[in-house]
RNA sequence: CGGGGUGUCGUAUACCGGUAGUACGCCUGCUUUGGGAGCAGGUAGACGGAGUUCAAUUCUCCGCACCCCGACCA
């Protein structure tokens, strides 16, 4: 992409409402804009990023069989009353509205009653199942207090799959699927080393629920880490029982801050049979479904990696996630022929299938190269009067600083 | 929801009970061109309402918005 053509801009300073460092970068760099407090646009940059990251999750959720659909954001007041959940006194993130006609509905803060209601349409024998579903949607919560910009907002993209299972068994083999499966996104963009396994507050089926950790300044949850176990105990379930079951001492832990980046847990039948969600087994016999569930803060984790990453010059994407992998700069001013050189070389990275943005705008280096460092693209290609004397091209990796020369060719054959 | 705070050109800020200033941005011209250029000219602003006052952007109250702490957080 030419820059010439992106509509955004950079900003010098950061917004005087914005005290997060993600909100900040993403911002200043021209990723989203902050439409109200807790609610943000994904510019042409950001949503690159926002369909970058779903790319990883949703490789990972068709490797362990998941299907992927799309549910509604308008919800039935009916439907959520069947499960109680519908009173604002039982769910207190609720926006809720009325259609022409005087029904209630409710806009999406989750999933989990919809698309086990969608599911008693299609599961009804043993041989139906295991079913796994995800989505990727805008998730509405009437959050009172939203904060810490793109991470905790009333309008958020999520992944969330369910998994629909004929008993225990199953459940658990899915379950520890998933937990492998989030693993590898985790590992995918970049956070592999900075996210744990958690343990945290269960429900009625299991003692636990697991929550995806990541270890970070920024972060709203307080966890307890087991560095050579790869695991970690939310504050809110760190007793002694729990240590002995898990097998590590508190001695052995060290408290941290974290965002909560994923999280699955497991429903049992609870929410089968309150929808009505049953399945014959081989002797006829009727039995609830078992119910899990795996969410991803979709845009929540664009935000962790910004603040996992991010130097005092600007944004530092992980290459898996980059809105682009290389920000070519041309340094060309009046000078005709590096314009063009510039521009072939352009021409020729993109025809090789690399993912490019020219940054063939008509100002001067200082400028490019702060925009750059701000924007975080994981490596510069610099060309000026020197390229064309010698022959060599400066590559220049935006998370070490360090800098390469190599030609043309050795480029285009990266 | 409890507590605290802040609203000034597009952005970041300054000052002030009496003509609202600066920087960046943006527009025009000239110069400049490897780390946010220089000169000259130009554009653009007091969240809304009520009150106090000769006079309110400034003080008071109400509303709204935003930020922070806490509570909350499948």
């Amino acid at each position: 992409m030419r820059q010439s053509s992106l509509f955004t801009k950079t900003r010098r300073e950061a917004p005087k409402d914005e005290l997060a460092k993600n909100a900040q970068l993403l911002i200043r760099a021209g990723y989203v804009h902050k439409e109200m407090a807790g609610v943000y646009a994904y510019l042409p940059l950001g949503l690159k990023v926002v369909e970058r990251i779903k790319a990883i999750v949703r490789e990972e959720m068709e490797a362990i069989g998941g299907n992927e659909l799309l549910m509604t954001s308008l919800q039935s007041k009916e439907l959520w009353e069947k499960t109680d959940r519908w009173d604002d006194k039982n769910v207190d993130v609720w926006f809720k509205s009325v259609l022409k006609n005087g029904s209630e509905v409710g806009f999406g803060w989750s999933h989990e009653e919809p698309i086990t209601e969608l599911m008693t349409e299609y599961l009804a024998s043993y041989r139906d199942l295991p079913a796994y579903v995800y989505q990727f949607q805008t998730k509405l919560r009437n959050e009172l207090r939203a904060k810490s910009g793109i991470m905790r907002g009333r309008e958020f993209v999520m992944k969330d799959m369910y998994s629909y299972t004929t008993d225990e068994e199953a459940h658990l083999k899915f379950y520890n699927a998933a937990i492998q499966a989030y693993h590898n996104v985790f590992m995918h963009v970049g956070l592999g080393e900075l996210t744990y396994l958690t343990f945290a507050s269960g429900g009625a089926f299991t003692q636990f629920s697991h929550e995806f950790q990541t270890v970070s300044e920024a972060g709203e949850d307080t966890i307890y880490v087991h560095k050579k176990k790869r695991l970690a105990v939310n504050k809110e379930v760190l007793t002694p029982e729990v240590l002995e079951k898990l097998d590590v001492k508190r001695e052995e832990l060290v408290e941290e801050k974290a965002i909560e980046v994923g999280n699955i847990f497991s429903f049992g039948s609870i929410k089968s049979e309150q929808l009505g969600l049953k399945y014959k087994d081989e002797e006829g016999t009727e039995k609830p479904v078992i119910l899990g569930s795996y969410g991803i803060g979709i845009t929540r984790l664009m935000g962790t990696i910004v603040e996992s990453f991010a130097d005092e010059k600007g944004i530092v994407w992980p290459e898996a996630v980059a809105p682009f992998a290389y920000h070519l700069v041309s340094l060309a001013g009046n000078n005709g022929d590096v314009a063009a050189y510039a521009e072939s070389l352009y021409e020729e990275l993109t025809d090789a299938g690399k993912s490019v943005l020219y940054d063939d705008r008509d100002v001067r280096a200082g400028e490019k190269f702060a925009d750059s460092d701000l924007m975080g693209l994981p490596w510069r290609i610099v060309v000026g009067k020197d390229t064309l004397s010698s022959g060599q091209l400066e590559l220049v990796h935006r998370k070490t600083g360090e800098t390469t020369h190599l030609t043309r060719s050795e480029l285009l054959a990266r």
